[in-house]
DNA sequence: CGCTTGCAGATTGTAGACAATCTACAAACA
DNA sequence: TGTTTGTAGATTGTCTACAATCTGCAAGCG
């Protein structure tokens, strides 16, 4: 997908045609329910109920959830159904950590040789994001953070990397607490960002890297925090929402 | 799955007829076949002919293709079928400089804190293919090869990554000649295991996890080496044996 | 009163059938 | 002779139907 195409050539109707089946189409459906946060995390998926509110049958259905399943957005249970998955928090830590490597690589390498125009585009984004900081705007501030890191990584110029990376990203999304962990941390994240695009643009690899593992880690640690102060009437909730717990019963 | 049970706790036939459901077996089974070499890279996978061959109808089929399809083994093309993806020696590299990263991120991690008993049977892996060294056993050599840096990243003990590392490993198994890329070079292949373990067990991460970024980087050499070495014969030799090339034909 | 057991409804797993599309070959034409 | 076009066979895409399993509730039993 991101292989061919990149950001140029329209596909045209006619590829749209070939290329797009029904389960894929409904895959994407489903993911965007789900990241959307219209599922959510332990959410049961039911074929029928899917396959009645997109128009088609089980067979699309079911082959979409497969899909789904391998990029670990849902968990199939055998007989019992297929629920959105809960990413326990030692799991959303490990993604962070994965994360904080994936940008620590992609840092060297642009520290090392960056084009002007992504250095540029780099610079712009973070100028948005210390607006955004100053007026403690979080809403505007997440989704070009997001742009930010998925920039750095795709200029490192790794697609495999960028597609991992991007799965890895969307996974997390199933962890919803995490982006909370940014509040009234703007100041010190867009801090931090200053100085990784600045050691990026002197050519210091190491620095760059080194700050971009740690800026990483800082927010992991931060959703930790968050995650701890908020466990005992969150996980709660989340016990009390989810019908049917990951653990089979036994009668 | 491996996030459960890990190598302990035989799982009892309960729980094997609770989770295995015909489409992951069959899903298992064309992956064995697909990495096994039964099935090479370019192969057309026909439905009907596997769901024959399995025993089974055509819709665990297609699930089990859709699943293998988001990992990465095979490749859709609507109303067309489904294909053994051909990895590109540019995506192949890509993979490598991946591993590359992740081997330099686990040495940091165990360099800091290993356990003994770990670090004895990183030891032991290593003497074992000393020995192949010496015989210059190539077919005895790689699966310790592939043991040995799976254990750097289970021993460093994030599971994504784990979990991550092993799905790229198995898509680099399409490319077949990385293999052969590392005959002749055994003895410093050898060296540079032994010089990573002595910086594990010194305890010196930035070494360490330098030593396994270069050590892959320098097998990812190799085998562009091998690579192009071969590419003519081996190409036309590709293109001859698959039967629809990846772009359509337009008449 | 609490626990087990059996049944009814609903949901998932699998198979088979039909429609849509592609591929290949052969016939027709310039 | 080379190109185009039409058609037959095969393959894939999707749907429908049936079998297997699960869930929840109620009746039976201690």
């Amino acid at each position: 997908m991101s292989t061919q195409n990149q950001a140029k050539n329209p596909p045209t109707a006619l590829e749209i045609l070939q290329s797009q089946s029904l389960t894929m189409l409904v895959q994407k459906e489903i993911e965007r329910m789900i990241v959307g946060g219209e599922l959510s995390a332990g959410a049961k998926l039911s074929e029928n109920t899917l396959a009645v509110r997109l128009g088609v049958s089980r067979g699309p259905v079911r082959e979409a959830l497969r899909g789904l399943e391998q990029t670990g957005l849902v968990q199939v249970e055998k007989n019992r159904g297929v629920f959105v998955r809960q990413i326990p928090v030692e799991e959303a830590e490990e993604i962070y950590e994965l994360r904080a490597t994936f940008d620590q690589a992609a840092g060297r390498k642009l520290a090392a040789h960056i084009a002007p125009a992504q250095l540029k585009e780099l610079t712009a984004l973070m100028a948005r994001m210390e607006k955004a900081s100053t007026r403690n705007d979080l809403d505007a501030y997440h989704p070009l953070n997001l742009r930010f890191h998925d920039a750095l990584i795709e200029y490192a110029g790794n697609r495999k990397m960028l597609h991992t990376y991007r799965r890895l990203v969307n996974e997390l999304n199933l962890f919803r607490r995490h982006t909370l962990a940014q509040r009234d941390r703007l100041p010190a994240s867009t801090r931090e960002h200053r100085q990784i695009v600045d050691a990026i643009a002197a050519g210091q690899p190491d620095i760059a890297g080194q700050l971009l593992y740690d800026h990483v880690m800082a927010s992991r640690a931060r959703m930790r925090v968050a995650h701890e102060s908020h466990a005992q009437s969150a996980d709660v909730l989340t016990l009390a929402k989810r019908k049917s717990p990951t653990p089979r019963k036994i009668k």
